[in-house]
DNA sequence: AATTCGATAATTTTCGAAAATCTGACATGG
DNA sequence: CCATGTCAGATTTTCGAAAATTATCGAATT
């Protein structure tokens, strides 16, 4: 792996976890001495982040971390539905008994480290994307599954926070993956979006107010 | 405007106008000459150029212009349908007078254009850009109109070559936007988003017969 | 007191060269 | 004849410094 992919990687951890504030400047001589590399690479990847949305660049001012706001999440909140509910149908239309295999393998793999009470956080959210990505794996559209990453990214920056400053959930949220995955297998298309559906909703209702919190 | 925004342009440009063909190498010595100026702006330009999907980067083995196949055109294709569908039903719910106008002055512009004999053909392309631009702009997500944007470089890298080889058209395309125009004006959702639909319908299929016979 | 101007510092942007890596040809041994 | 290793050339990647631009601060001016 190139410098320039490490700091690409590093630096949408860091953005996407919140290492970095919105609106803070990224400057590049701090960069550089965060990650131990030049500047080359580091502009390379803030280039790649801007054209992601993550970071926002003015001509000879540099690059900031994006803002954050209710409005740009609930933007991106709808923008998810919209692509997720259509890359879902179309999995479960087109999926095979690979992908089957594969929501199984995933939903048992984030319930096993959720169970854990030592559990890696990153390791938790890893599997918690992973689980989502293969619901919609099978729909066969590059361009869905490229807009299912930006929107997961985009939305990840604020549930983390939101969710920090919420307290303790009253939600199941296995049993919503398990139902999701249930509906999935039996390859009911409608229950399946609206469990979706539901299981995003629910999830925007606690950021708002972990927002409205903090 | 700096050099690396230069390139950017001019690159994308290029690319979606089909001067590099598809999965030619961008080698930076080369560009570097056409374009005259150092690797810096031009790898910032091509890493943009990379999540953008226009093209395609391996490492330590440099960039790529994109591959173009039926299959990745049918797959933005249909994305178009899914964002632009929506897009526009909310531009109708929300938009203002003042979108109305817009859309009004973008058709306007475009037929003006259109009937110039001694058209510009960029200027032509820009004007039909903006008038479907015009269409969504009211839509109130800064997502859907991003991936609009997206989704309209990448087919208009199909548009182009297939439509010279398909020879003369018999659809009377003025009449197509006129229509969708109409409906909107008068707030038909459901009108709007049927035309819109066929119109997108009918071009994939000429360029699929484009395709064929190239 | 507020504003403008100029000099200095801080920062971004760009270049040119060095370092790292890949490619292809050629020789060598099986 | 084929496989394998090696070397030179081509190419990408990275660095460090130079160039260009913006930001900051104090003095002069209104």
């Amino acid at each position: 792996m190139t410098l320039a992919e490490k700091a690409y990687v590093s630096l949408r951890k860091d953005i996407v976890e919140g290492s970095f504030a919105p609106e803070s400047p990224l400057r590049l001589a701090d960069l550089s001495e965060r990650y131990g590399m030049g500047f080359s690479p580091l502009r390379e990847a803030l280039n790649r982040l801007q054209a992601e949305r993550l970071v926002t660049a003015e001509s000879l001012r540099g690059f900031r971390v994006s803002s954050r706001s209710l409005a740009e999440f609930e933007d991106a909140l709808n923008a998810r539905l919209l692509i997720e509910t259509e890359a879902l149908r179309l999995s479960i239309a087109r999926g095979d008994d690979a992908w089957e295999a594969s929501v199984v393998a995933a939903l048992y793999a984030l319930r096993r480290q959720a169970r854990r009470e030592d559990g890696d956080v990153d390791e938790l959210k890893t599997r918690h994307h992973a689980f989502h990505r293969a619901l919609l794996a099978a729909c066969g559209s590059d361009w869905l599954m490229d807009f299912f990453e930006r929107l997961y990214a985009a939305t990840e920056r604020y549930r983390i926070p939101a969710l920090t400053a919420a307290g303790p959930q009253k939600r199941d949220i296995d049993a919503e993956h398990g139902a999701i995955a249930d509906a999935v297998l039996s390859r009911d298309a409608a229950l399946a979006e609206q469990l979706l559906r539901d299981h995003y909703l629910r999830t925007a209702a606690t950021i708002r107010s972990g927002m409205a919190a903090a």
